[in-house]
RNA sequence: GGUCCGUUCGUCUAGGGGUUAGGACGUAUCCCUUUCACGGAUAAAACACGGGUUCGAUUCCCGUACGGACUACCA
């Protein structure tokens, strides 16, 4: 009964993997390694038409940059392998022939034209569910209610057939999942689903089952939306005589969109403001592009703590975790059952926490990124200095530049807002006196510079408080930002000085007061 | 329509038969800062509704409403 923990991830390679899957994946990543088990990446690629080239590498590489690591996968190798469905094509025949052979499944021939005209009939009788099941299939064309020699004729003759599953009239099916606790259905609500296609694939259903058999899975971790199906699956497994090694469920509640109502989907990218995906995706086909957390400057970290906390939390009023914290305090039990809404504001909260984490050194090369795309080079030493001021106010590394751009060139146009209400004649003066003052000061260091400043206003008669605001906007051309002394001594006197005289010519004094 | 799942501040949630129903994000105000941000403090803000069960229900049960998922030879 104890096996070991073996979970998988199983997307289907039809586009860039959303947010949600990331958070599935996740889910499933962190119970293996709490359990001590393994991790494998399942490509479920059955659906040949909806393939989408990239998607897998998409799916492998946006696991990897939040830092799940695979024990087993298409690229990992492993002792299952094959991991992508196409390729274990072959296996799949002979569990839905078991299936025949034993009166679990059956042959059926109809068109998909027939299958429109029988659904439209039942819905015109006013059948509340329409569907190919334990009464409608006797009015079909399947190896149930054709006789055995045409049945044997059509296939021997390569007309095309699928396998569907024959659901029993009358049973209770009952599964236990780890979220929900028991969920029952009646089998008259199922219907008999089509297990392989005609064109040779298993679908979902099928593969899925045997796979995670074959595979030995032992937790099955996947979003809400899998839960209707989960009874059927339930029931291959006791069909294919494999109940012993059913895993067990975990379904997990959907994500949301942040307004409104319905399931996030991909669909809403961009058109709400924010990513919905890991990381970049073109669309091969369109060319579309769909923009990804990581590129809209989202640190992995950052990601991996609130999607965990989409839909799971400790019971501990801790917020921000490592993903071995995660791994440690992380338990099934605590997932909530209801639906979560996405919340942007608080994905950017948790990266500001992260960038607060960040040393120095790695913040100053997302500075540094900035300022080479710009061309201008700036000393390491300097840089570090200019972080350490800046770090406060960010969220993301393009931040840096865009609230410290003042530092690296002289303003070029002035707030006309803080200009006409404080460049005043009172100010003008001051700051033409400091000016002077500040070209005796040696060293030029912030404490200097706001003695010095406190000096020329106290001898000129005026409250410094009452032209600082226009010292700023002299120097940096903006009404806020960091402490200004110490961004002068960061701008070197030299600098700072022609950017007060610059500003005393330029600027019309307008304020009265 | 049918089946299944769900419902605590705007959002993410804690809690659980008797609590001032707690925290976080966001919002507002104040303090700090002679700016903004950070930080600190404070505030507004929730048990969907109706019946039971009970001495007592937000908590348990049943309905209703609302929301969601599913209802394909897609996953």
């Amino acid at each position: 009964m104890n096996r070991p923990v073996k979970v998988r991830f199983a997307p289907s390679p039809t586009g860039p993997l959303h947010i949600g899957g990331l958070r599935t994946a996740l889910y499933n990543y962190l119970l293996a390694k709490k359990l001590g088990g393994q991790m494998i990446l399942r490509i479920e690629d059955t659906d040949q038409n909806r393939f989408v080239p990239g998607a897998e590498e998409y799916i492998a590489e946006s696991l990897a940059w939040i830092g799940i690591k695979l024990d087993q996968g298409p690229k990992e190798g492993g002792p299952y392998a094959p991991y992508r469905q196409s390729e274990r094509k072959a296996m799949y025949f002979q569990y839905a022939m078991q299936l025949v052979n034993e009166g679990h499944a059956y042959y059926a021939f109809d068109t998909p034209e027939e299958l429109d005209a029988m659904r439209e009939r039942l819905k015109a009788a006013r059948v509340q569910n329409p569907q190919y099941n334990s009464v409608t299939r006797e009015t079909m064309k399947n190896s149930l209610t054709l006789p055995e020699d045409e049945v044997k004729a059509r296939i021997d003759s390569g007309a095309p057939y699928v396998i569907r599953l024959k659901i029993p009239r009358k049973e209770e099916v009952r599964l236990k999942d780890l979220i929900r606790g028991w969920v029952m259905v009646h089998s008259s609500t199922l219907d008999d689903k089509v297990l392989m296609k005609s064109d040779g694939m298993p679908t979902y259903h099928l593969a899925n089952v045997v796979d995670d058999y074959l595979m030995e899975i032992t937790h099955v971790i996947r979003g809400e939306e899998w839960l209707p199906s989960a009874p059927l699956h339930v029931l291959l497994y006791k069909y294919l005589g494999w109940e012993d090694k059913m895993p067990q469920f975990a379904h997990l509640p959907l994500l949301l969109k942040p307004d409104g109502n319905g399931k996030l989907s991909k669909r809403d990218g961009d058109q709400l403001g924010f990513p919905v995906f890991p990381v970049d995706w073109i669309d091969p086909f369109t060319g579309d592009k769909s923009s990804g957390f990581r590129e809209r400057g989202f640190l992995p970290e950052a990601v991996t703590n609130f999607l965990a906390f989409l839909g799971w939390n400790p019971g501990t009023e801790q917020e921000l975790f490592t993903m071995d914290e995660l791994i440690e305090a992380f338990t099934v039990e605590r997932i909530g059952k209801s639906g979560t809404k996405f919340d942007f504001a608080k994905a950017k909260w948790f990266n500001h926490q992260y960038m607060l984490k960040q040393s120095n050194e790695t913040l100053w090369t997302y500075l540094k990124n900035e300022l080479d795309r710009n061309q201008i080079s700036v000393q390491q030493d300097k840089g570090l200095r200019i972080v350490e001021m800046l770090k406060e106010r960010v969220t993301f590394p393009a931040d840096f530049w865009v609230e410290g751009k003042y530092l690296f060139s002289r303003p070029e146009a002035y707030d006309s807002q803080v200009a006409s209400a404080k460049w005043t004649e009172e100010a003008r003066l001051v700051i033409n006196e400091f000016s002077k003052a500040l070209q005796k000061l040696d060293p030029f260091m912030a404490t200097e510079i706001k003695r010095t400043f406190e000096e020329t206003a106290h001898t000129a008669q005026v409250k410094p408080g009452k032209v600082l605001q226009a010292l700023r906007l002299a120097v940096t051309g903006v009404g806020a930002g960091p402490d200004l002394t110490l961004t002068m001594e960061l701008l070197g006197k030299e600098e700072t000085i022609h950017r007060l005289n610059n500003a005393l010519e330029i600027l019309v004094v307008s304020a009265n007061v």
